[in-house]
DNA sequence: CCAAAAAGCTAAAGGCATTAGCCGAAGGTG
DNA sequence: CACCTTCGGCTAATGCCTTTAGCTTTTTGG
């Protein structure tokens, strides 16, 4: 081997600190090259182009992601699962809002291993609800797009109005939760109320 | 005045076809130029720059959706309403995927308005339910969240799995129309999961 | 010690955004 | 009708970024 500063997963580090700093708009190879002491071609040592280390970041997130839902979730289940699940993705998103803006469902090979991982957390989550799975499959895809329309809403700064956004996510996991709850299979609710 | 071949809504249509066709990435002050059949440089006289341009298709698309979804709540009120809304904006998403990917919430002075006026059609479509003016606020977020997350997965092909995203969204509609009702003014319910 | 591979460098081409300055056409005015 | 102002287009030029090609240096394994 060769001086061995540089290598792919520096590389997405170092992306990273750019997106955290300056935004995804200005990931770029040049900046990252200045900050890894190098010219701009000698990235294409450890990444294959611009396209390739955009999907690696995306690839780093999820699976950042992944963790931190995953370790939420842990010894939990059902409504209070998923109140965690969902305050996990958040707080995620709102500590590096400008990864989360990065992050793009395109689906490269290595992306969707790490998306796999995370709905595979989504599924177990859901599956203490006793739905069929093909319910978990419908079920997850609705958490996953409330959590994530939210995030990303939060993380561009959607939210004008003066009323606190925790409120309103706190909101969001009660309904998540309540809808939920009315999917599993057994006595549903009589009224329209807090569980129905 | 001279030739009156071009003017920023021209310009502003003609991005809209590259959106379409090519995708947001393709949006480019050349790709325009050359469509409009002018040299890049004169589409400075008609927008500010590519920035603006790029707010300028967001700003149309926020106005089209706002068109389509106040259409589809004509007439209908609560759940029937929550449904047709939901469904307007996610067809409108389904026919330009592209678009739909292009419209990016940072909110410039203009986007705010076309945002302001779709936001007026959810806040009035939610005051059928009896909150009041903070419960409407955080009550759109999480509508406005849920759809536009669905339509941006769905929009960027997110949904590998084989089971039809219809039955997804008619899941999703479901949640949201049992919590929105769940929040009506009313006898609370017993357990802890309603307003805990 | 030597050779091969890894990892860096410079040079160069091509695309795009943006600025500056020029020119011709349209329209109104006297 | 002649004029002149303004509008909208053009060319030239700059600078940034990606990407390819080919050279050089360093490291490492035998």
């Amino acid at each position: 081997m060769a001086r061995a500063a540089l290598s792919a997963d520096v590389v997405v580090d170092l992306a990273l600190q750019v997106v955290d700093e300056l935004g995804p708009a200005a990931l770029t190879l040049s900046a990252v090259a200045d900050r890894a002491g190098v010219a701009a071609p000698s990235l294409y040592k450890h990444v294959r182009n611009l396209a390739e280390l955009r999907g690696l970041v995306s690839t780093r997130i999820t699976d950042e992601i992944a963790d931190r839902v995953g370790e939420a979730v842990l010894g939990r289940s059902a409504d209070d699962a998923v109140r965690a699940l969902m305050t996990a993705w958040r707080r995620y998103a709102q500590r590096h809002p400008h990864r989360y803006s990065a992050l793009v469902q395109t689906s490269g090979p290595r992306t969707s291993e790490a998306g796999a991982r995370l709905l595979g957390i989504l599924s177990a989550t859901l599956r203490a609800y006793g739905m069929d799975d093909s319910a978990v499959v419908h079920a997850a895809r609705c958490l996953r797009a409330a959590v994530h329309g939210f995030a990303v809403l939060e993380a561009e700064n959607a939210f004008g109005l003066p009323e606190q956004p925790d409120e309103s996510y706190d909101l969001l996991i009660r309904m998540m939760a309540a809808g939920l709850s009315a999917l599993r299979p057994g006595p549903p609710p009589a009224t329209g109320g807090g569980d129905g």
